[in-house]
RNA sequence: UCCAGCGUAGCUCAAUGGUAGAGCGGGUGGCUGUUAACCACUAGGUUGCAGGUUCGAGCCCUGCCGCUGGAGCCA
């Protein structure tokens, strides 16, 4: 008798019958022969179906993508199939016969296009590697603090509007009060830290900045711890422990996975090294530094013979498709000219904004915040991702505790993912002392009001702490290689856009 | 909000100011081991919208709309 199987334990299984229920993905017919792709959100299997059979025969010919199928048949290894396995099938149970007109091909689309889709892509294998890591980096998140004795503490979703920076966040009708959508759960924490000690929230963050970059998202996931008696270094620690232990697990787990994503995991691998710190003032005088002017203006020119190669090398491929009659010859050419398009125009405008990002860096003022470039060119200089610690007090948020020995400092950090992924964490450790606290809602203009029960913390046992918030989807975009952070989420809320 | 780029077949893209094309996908037929199969045939277009220049505009000019991602802001 036939036995239930996933298509990933199919290996195990052969010689036996087997039935495996999943969609059609992909179909190629040679006469007297099909071979049927199934997909069952474990795998992939190739299935051949033989003439022997008319009826599974048929069925097979016509099959239109996407149906979803119960398929008997026999596992063999065999080579020539993807994964090494194959089933033999002896018959086909057609659950629902999906429409022809399947909007999804296997042949390249545009993002714009699939993101329409959102819906349908979510079945290709690139997105589904993606969704089990992304599973894969939150379980392992949450492991680690639990394992630490960290408390899960959920915050709220609608919080009271808190003074100027409004602009940045969702107004929601709260029984006609105007409330918005929480972009941090970190003042919250900050309380239950104090009777939990150790705690952390999971929970969605909402931006409402029309950013339109390959970084932000309007709606995202953030992990954040909280310490009591915790000081900065304690902060940078946990933050490097956590990192580290994240990786490393979704390298043992989904070594497949990645490179199915085409990711190279040699970068990942570093991050078993301690991970570089540098101060901001240490970082400003890197990015003026005569010698960073001039390694950034050798890489311009490395880029430069790298982008003659590349228009050299697209010449000969459209020379090549010119000639070529073959239309699977013709396929792979026209590939190959695309991605080489793409290099180009990506080097090109690279190399466009690369001497403003060189002038801007090496003109960099100290007491400015980092801007993109900056991070880009920081974190180009080491090798395992690095912390920014210390920077100006007007630059950062008024609840981060002043440095005792240099006044003009806040007691932060920020993590830089390397090969330009930008901050993947911000944190800090926090004012402890009301009196400094309450001038630092001044300075910021706010209304210490509106923040009454967060200086009661500071009432009441006050002990130095901190925290910090890592982004789930920065962390993932950088772990899987994504050009962008909006295939980091399965339904993605970026610049105004709602698909669906 | 500012800056830059793009908008041509269902999809991905071509097309010196001079007859709008290819590949994929769809349809039909063929093929017993394919790996994004292949071969032959076939259908498919208001070139984002509105003006303008020109004998002639997909291409040049103006305006609008939409999209993209960079600045700002940040995870």
């Amino acid at each position: 008798m036939a036995q239930e199987a996933d298509i990933a334990d199919l290996k195990q299984c052969a010689g036996s019958e087997v039935v495996i229920s999943g969609w059609l993905a992909g179909r190629r017919s040679g006469g007297k022969i099909v071979f049927l792709l199934v997909r069952d959100g474990t795998g992939v299997c190739q299935c051949i179906v033989e003439p022997g059979d008319a009826v599974a025969f048929g069925c097979a010919e016509t099959l239109s993508l996407e149906s979803s199928v119960r398929v008997t048949g026999t596992v063999r290894a065999d080579k020539r199939a993807p994964g090494g396995a194959e089933i033999a099938v002896s018959d086909i149970r057609v659950i629902h016969a999906a429409d022809g007109d399947y909007p999804i091909s296997r042949k390249a689309h545009g993002v714009d296009f699939l993101m329409a889709h959102r819906h349908l892509w979510l079945r290709s294998g690139t997105q589904t590697a993606i969704l089990k890591i992304r599973h894969t980096l939150i379980r392992a998140c949450r492991s680690f603090l639990d394992e630490l004795g960290f408390t899960l503490v959920d915050t709220p979703i609608l919080t009271p509007g808190a003074g100027e920076d409004a602009q940045s966040l969702f107004p929601v009708d709260y029984f006609g009060k105007k409330v918005f959508l929480a972009q941090t759960g970190q003042l919250y924490l900050e309380s239950a830290c104090m009777a939990l000690r150790r705690v952390y929230c999971f929970g969605p963050t909402f931006r409402a900045e029309k950013s339109k970059t390959r970084r932000h998202l309007a709606e995202f996931w953030m992990i954040e711890p909280e310490v009591a008696f915790a000081e900065l270094d304690d902060v940078i620690q946990l933050a490097e422990d956590m990192v580290r232990s994240v990786v490393s697990e979704v390298l043992k787990l989904h070594e497949h996975d990645l490179a199915h994503l085409g990711r190279d995991i040699a970068s990942l691998t570093k991050v078993r090294k301690p991970f570089a710190r540098i101060s901001y003032s240490d970082a400003v005088d890197l990015l003026r530094s005569e010698e960073l002017g001039g390694r950034l203006a050798q890489e311009m020119e490395q880029d430069r013979v790298r982008l003659e190669e590349q228009i050299a090398a697209l010449k000969q491929l459209e020379a090549r498709l010119a000639k070529t009659g073959n239309s699977r010859e013709h396929d792979h050419i026209a590939d190959n000219i695309l991605s080489a398009r793409e290099t180009i125009a990506e080097l090109e405008k690279d190399l466009a904004s690369r001497p403003d990002h060189i002038q801007s860096a090496r003109n960099f003022q100290w007491g400015n915040d980092l801007g993109g470039s900056d991070e880009t060119i920081i974190s180009g200089h080491f090798e395992t991702p690095v912390f920014v610690t210390h920077y100006p007090r007007e630059a950062k948020a008024f609840y981060m505790k002043i440095l005792p020995e240099d006044r003009r400092l806040v007691c932060n950090m920020d993590l830089l993912a390397p090969e330009g992924y930008g901050e993947i964490i911000g944190g800090s450790q926090r004012e402890e002392d009301a009196a400094v606290l309450l001038e630092r809602i001044g300075e910021s203009g706010l209304d210490p009001a509106d923040y009454s029960w967060y200086l009661d913390l500071r009432r009441y046992g006050s002990v130095a702490h901190g925290g910090f918030g890592l982004g789930i989807e920065r962390i993932l975009s950088w772990i899987c290689g994504l050009k962008h952070v909006r295939e980091s989420i399965a339904f993605p809320r970026f610049a105004g856009r709602m698909d669906m």
